[in-house]
DNA sequence: TTTATCTGGACAAAACTAGGACAAACTTGC
DNA sequence: GCAAGTTTGTCCTAGTTTTGTCCAGATAAA
């Protein structure tokens, strides 16, 4: 099962059949072939027997296909186009339509992988000379820039993440000021925030809920969550930080969610985390799965083992365990 | 990559279908069409089968040429002007348009503008309504569909501002869940957020600092200001909220701001506000106005007074009192 | 056996085009 | 202040293009 799931761009491996693309882009089986015979909108590798498989970079295609056409292109003009120019285009056309919330503050390291090619550290190096020097708009755009080298998980794991970390030290060892601090937050929010309306909806999307706790301040962690899982075809129902667990569990009944996702970052030994778990996980039906990650997770490895909620080890745990879910293939706890 | 797009090199390359462009302007097909025949507002280019192929620039002249006509303009004689000449127009009446709802409710000191115009009104109920069911990608299409409707000043005041009000309001009373608060808040913040990126950056705009003092954990009122001003051609420095008075003024000497401004809204009677105001004005030279705005700022009116700082009625106040300082003609304090 | 997928073609619905009709809202002239 | 004219949004018809769905007969998978 092991895939490799590549770093910078959508695996191109043949493996699924048609009736999984159609559920994962809410496009009917009849459509997805007569798209192709029509425009050879894809071209799926086939089996010994003449089955269709797909990649995932034929779904990521189809999906952005549809979204495309429902913001009003026709399918003539967006069928021969690649990858990269669809993304733009729906992201210009949805550039019209947008949206966020509130807070920012001091930061600390959440859902990061320490793995940093060299090249992603020079973008963190001029990303934080960016900062330093309150320069706005070169922060900006170097954000653009790294998205555009490489897939959203891979830029949140290797330049967002580690970025956070080290303002976040920066600030706690006076190297950088609290402004600077904050500018960074808030324009993050901004940015991050407004990545997951570039794939948009198709209406039938699986629900995940993605918060953080009472007391939990920083809400970067979720955002990025939120802004990862609408890739794999979820609809994140994303309260922005500090909810109360009965706020949480009230939120997943009514959006019917499939799955939440909590972030924990700091303070890691707020005293009312235990109770808000508890709470939070004996209001949920038991087959909601809830999710913990963030930085302060660690400390409270037993209380969540306990509970039997599930605390994914990176990102990529965290979206491999939601493709199953979404999938139904899912086993349920550890 | 998905770069900026400038506002004053609009592209011209035709692309577009006639469906698109009636999403994005809120014309209905059918008036596009009557336009081009009666009046020639715009002469799409065609594709083999003679299908209307639109360009950035037919876009934005057809959504000016609608906002121009909101405002009482006469189609006849906005059709023939060039897209500088509808700009000028448009922002014309908007400051005008703005002004008026204000003298309405002078009584009322706060960012917002209570006055809602029976149209406003059904926006706000209809957003109301996305709200308590939870339906997010209807709350993020109303506020788009809000924002083309009118100009984004008016926009802020008579929808933006009432709904924020209305939501706290209801929260407060029970009617609404905070989970529904929290969603709302999320999404606007992301909202609002995406909307400064919309304008053009010469990288000689006057700067201002924007961010709310310590303990004022709402930034909404903050944000809104920040995208309000960027119209003006102002390049806000933001901050986010809960800044300590220190760090403001740090921050306004690196970036050589020349205007600070804060926004209180809760809790409004927090004792380290007067602290804070104080700090915040002994360490900034005194050439650089400090602007508090928000619904608590009243509950300070004498320290405001006392510090010589500005406490604007209205939003529509603070963008003239900013508009009269970037022209340097501000005359300082009343 | 039952269910899923394949190919190729047929058909229907939706979207677009052009031209024109009509009524409501607004202007103008007296 | 009223009548006649103008402006403007909406709708209709009829023909074309584009797009979505369905069917039939065959093969493969469960």
């Amino acid at each position: 099962m092991a895939t490799l799931e590549t770093i910078s761009s959508v695996d191109t491996s043949p493996r699924h059949p048609i009736r999984l693309v159609a559920n994962r882009t809410g496009l009917t089986v009849d459509l997805i072939r007569a798209w192709e015979k029509r425009y050879h909108v894809v071209e799926p590798a086939r089996s010994d027997t003449k089955r269709r498989l797909y990649s995932d970079y034929d779904i990521e295609r189809l999906r952005l296909i549809r979204i495309a056409k429902q913001n009003g292109r026709r399918l003539v003009d967006v069928a021969p186009l690649t990858l990269e120019a669809l993304r733009d285009v729906v992201s210009e056309d949805s550039r019209y339509e947008v949206s966020r919330d509130v807070q920012a503050e001091i930061y600390r390291p959440s859902w990061t992988s320490p793995l940093e090619s060299s090249e992603s550290a020079d973008d963190i190096d001029a990303l934080l000379f960016s900062v330093q020097t309150m320069d706005q708009h070169r922060f900006d755009q170097l954000l653009q820039e790294g998205l555009v080298k490489q897939s959203l998980p891979a830029f949140l794991q290797t330049v967002i993440g580690p970025l956070l970390a080290e303002i976040g030290e920066s600030t706690r060892l006076g190297k950088m000021r609290i402004a600077h601090e904050h500018m960074a937050t808030a324009h993050l929010r901004t940015f991050i925030g407004a990545l997951r309306f570039r794939e948009t909806y198709t209406g039938n999307e699986p629900k995940i809920v993605i918060t953080t706790p009472t007391g939990q301040l920083h809400e970067l962690g979720a955002l990025m969550v939120a802004a990862l899982v609408s890739v794999d075809g979820w609809l994140p129902v994303y309260l922005g930080p500090n909810t109360p667990a009965d706020e949480i569990a009230a939120c997943a009944m009514q959006s019917g969610a499939r799955a939440v996702s909590l972030s924990l970052t700091y303070p890691a030994d707020d005293p009312r985390i235990p109770t808000e778990l508890t709470r939070l996980r004996s209001q949920l039906e038991s087959k909601i799965p809830v999710f913990v990650g963030g930085s302060a997770a660690s400390h409270h490895h037993e209380l969540i083992n306990r509970l039997g909620l599930l605390s994914p080890k990176s990102l990529d745990d965290l979206r491999h365990s939601l493709n199953m879910l979404r999938d139904n293939r899912f086993q349920g706890i550890a």
